[in-house]
DNA sequence: TTAAATTTGTGATAAAGTCACATACATTTA
DNA sequence: TAAATGTATGTGACTTTATCACAAATTTAA
């Protein structure tokens, strides 16, 4: 397996690591709709997502959510981290979005590396870091920012990653944001009648991308 | 100075460590007002609290604030590592709210301690950790909780704390929890027209802590 | 081709946020 | 001591967001 690949930094490690790590790692494949880790979970092992994405984030009791992140290909479940070293459980939900391919290390083996390989600790940290500034900027936004141009945030970006046409349902919107369902419903209704947008089940079509943007702008 | 009292860990340290500590450590002294770090500062220095409070805290456009930690005595700034490590700017601000004896360790010197002493990195990750955990549960009480119960929340923590009597202004707790001070105002008014408070300038009064109680078990 | 499940629409109402002032209290200044 | 200033709180009016209840539309499965 081209490890490299995956996880550039892997490029400048040791030859002790890397055959501790093709020793140590197992691989397992996820399909759409498991779970990776449940809330409350202890976690035995530090995954590495090799392909896919997971979504990780918070169930309310009334069956709201909100996403704190993605775990893209190359990177890994920073809570695993923080569970694994103070010995605690998940306080998410880590939910496959697209089947993955998972790189799985035995937790007492990742604690052991972070001790070894200087390499390894600064691959560690510095996701921890980033991570921890993904979650301030959700909370940042979620107190600071309307809820229309949070929205309108959320399709402008993934219009840069897909396209013009989005297949998402509002409740997946509303989950996203932290929101309901409703709310996002009479605010996509908005955008559809000041033309920016054209509403079809379970497909969001922009039509009107600078309109859309200048909302955006707001943000920054 | 009694260094193993306000870090406890430090009694198992290596002598090594110590002696680096001693040589290296400046101490720093801020009243309360005063800014320890700045939004947009790079950070030359990693600061532990030796004595005193800093509330690290998020400003909105419009003034509006919010809380994301506070760092006590034998405890220190997380976002300051995770701008060290990524080189990256303070995202936040970090107010002196009880005058701070402050011990700084230059960057660079932090750096190579996280490498060299095992100790240390223990240290700083189980901090990191703990602060990516109570972010985490701030953006869960601001998604999934009603307004009053968390006010009720913060009260009752609070008396806990310094007891029955809070010096303590209804904008001061809305910046605390993300909100606006009339929002504070009215949930307080009715806090009093249910017999849990009595309100005076700058002051609330918690004259039936069991039933103020009842509010705050709705969250757990 | 019904039946069932999913997705969206919408009115009513409650909670929270925003704006604009009024009022109350405390501290400083004349 | 009285007036002026600054800080803290109260409140009405209005907007935005959240919640509840249910209808309607569309897709999938039986």
């Amino acid at each position: 397996m081209n490890l490299i690949e995956v996880l550039p930094f892997f490029e400048n490690a040791e030859e002790t690591l890397l055959k501790d790590f093709q020793k140590n790692h197992i691989i397992r494949y996820f399909n759409k709709g498991q779970f990776l880790t449940m809330e409350g979970d202890s976690c035995m092992y530090f995954p590495i997502v090799k392909s896919g994405i997971v979504r990780v984030y918070k169930l309310g009791e009334n069956g709201q959510e909100f996403t704190l992140y993605r775990i893209n290909s190359g990177e890994s479940c920073i809570l695993t981290i923080s569970c694994i070293l103070s010995n605690d459980h998940f306080p998410a939900l880590a939910f496959i979005e697209e089947k993955c391919e998972v790189i799985l290390i035995p937790s007492d083996i990742f604690n052991s590396w972070i001790d070894k390989y200087k390499l390894w600790n600064d691959y560690v940290f510095s996701y921890m870091s980033s991570i921890l500034n993904k979650v301030i900027s959700v909370v940042e936004s979620l107190v600071f920012t309307r809820t229309d141009l949070r929205i309108a945030d959320f399709l402008f970006r993934n219009s840069l990653k897909v396209g013009k046409e989005l297949n998402i349902t509002h409740q997946s919107i509303a989950n996203e944001l932290g929101t309901a369902r409703e709310v996002v419903s009479r605010i996509l209704k908005n955008l559809e009648k000041e033309k920016i947008l054209e509403l079809s089940r379970g497909k969001i079509t922009i039509i009107d991308l600078a309109k859309l943007r200048t909302k955006v702008k707001l943000l920054q």
